[in-house]
DNA sequence: GCGTGTCAATACGCCAGCGTATGGAAAAGA
DNA sequence: TCTTTTCCATACGCTGGCGTATTGACACGC
């Protein structure tokens, strides 16, 4: 255990760093010179740990996977409830600014290739997920797709109207945060009829009309 | 008129291309030898219609800023009922995938701090119509609001998916997608009791309970 | 004590991109 | 025709960031 008084940093902390650096400036934003300043020390420490700066987004994006999907999903599926999850996975939205800009930052990165790759399966799985809680619900497959994408759509969508029209977002504290979560679980939320009507497995369309909805 | 057969170059042409470049490759991919390079001059040809890079950025976004209110928002207003209003904005996730990429690329820039502004006025002004359209079908303002809310992050979301797992999107031209956009359309659209609840502006919590749904 | 391995600082060459300065060609005006 | 204006090319200096090479400072095993 060498670690006297001179904090020796380990390539996870560079990884972490440059996971920090995506979040506000961009994947185009990860140097090593400008990471090895904010560390505290010189690019002679980086090119220990690392070849090159590929290496360092690599590095990046593993950790960021890891974390989006076994963290975060863990998190969620410890609700056993669909009904549950999804609230949870809305609720979800507010916490962590960070990781939200990180996630938005990667999606619209171009430069590495492989980012793509990256994005493309932590999207996949958190789709699938949504996708399997509400079939759980008893909804039929292209049912249980239909009403994971608007979730997801509503989970990533809210994400960037925060960032980009942070006042017209409610605040966690505000009451009109939780009004609107009890909102949009109504809306999110097939009603007892869509899940009977899948126990036979028919042949109908299962959503062609609605007889009743938000009123009261 | 000033217009041979060199071309002859004007500051909405390097406008064009910087938004193109801003699409394809980011704001920070927005340089101006690169730009030069794709319209066959050299940057002494920029340096006379522009002072500097930052003034190519001013230009592309004050373009941008007008194309996505004057074009897009008229292209769907001239839609007089408010749920076609919707719908026509719903299937206007599928069109123009250079414009969602520009959209996604400045929503999260951050280096240029100008560039918020803009992001936040196209999309408030976005949203506002949103608000306006669903106001439009008798609802009260903050039920508006919240349908707003919902349909705006499902138009986002939409893009973001449509992006980051495009296998997972319905092609425009296969029947999972029109089934989709009724699926939407039935989701997003208040009940007429949603509507009807609200003349006498109740000051009871409007969507509190759900009779019906999607069920058939 | 003494080498060995670990982590970081320094110095260097390289390249891409910004901004400037200057020159040039061709059309427009006089 | 001669000047002026318009638009672009060329050449230059400058900066920031990547990658390499070399050296240095500790810690630890022996």
């Amino acid at each position: 255990m060498t670690k006297s008084q001179k904090v020796m940093l380990t390539a996870n902390d560079w990884a972490e760093a440059a996971l920090d650096a995506i979040g506000r400036r961009g994947v185009e934003g990860v140097g090593v010179e400008p990471i090895a300043r904010e560390l505290g020390v010189t690019k002679g420490s980086f090119y220990w740990h690392f070849p090159n700066r590929e290496a360092l987004l690599v590095a990046a994006l593993q950790r960021w996977e890891a974390r989006e999907t076994d963290e975060v999903l863990d998190r969620v599926q410890q609700e056993t409830d669909p009904r549950a999850r999804v609230k949870r996975l809305i609720t979800e939205v507010n916490t962590s600014k960070k990781a939200s800009r990180i996630y938005s930052a990667l999606s619209s990165a171009t430069k590495p290739a492989f980012v793509r790759d990256y994005v493309e399966r932590v999207s996949k799985r958190r789709l699938d997920f949504i996708i399997d809680s509400y079939a759980a619900l008893g909804l039929s497959a292209e049912n249980a797709r239909r009403w994971a994408l608007m979730t997801f759509s509503v989970f990533l969508g809210s994400l960037q109207i925060r960032r980009d029209l942070p006042d017209e977002w409610p605040n966690a504290d505000e009451p009109a945060f939780a009004e609107y979560v009890r909102f949009l679980m109504v809306s999110l939320m097939p009603s007892e009829l869509d899940a009977a009507s899948n126990t036979p497995a028919p042949q109908v369309p299962e959503w062609p009309a609605r007889s009743g909805g938000h009123g009261f």
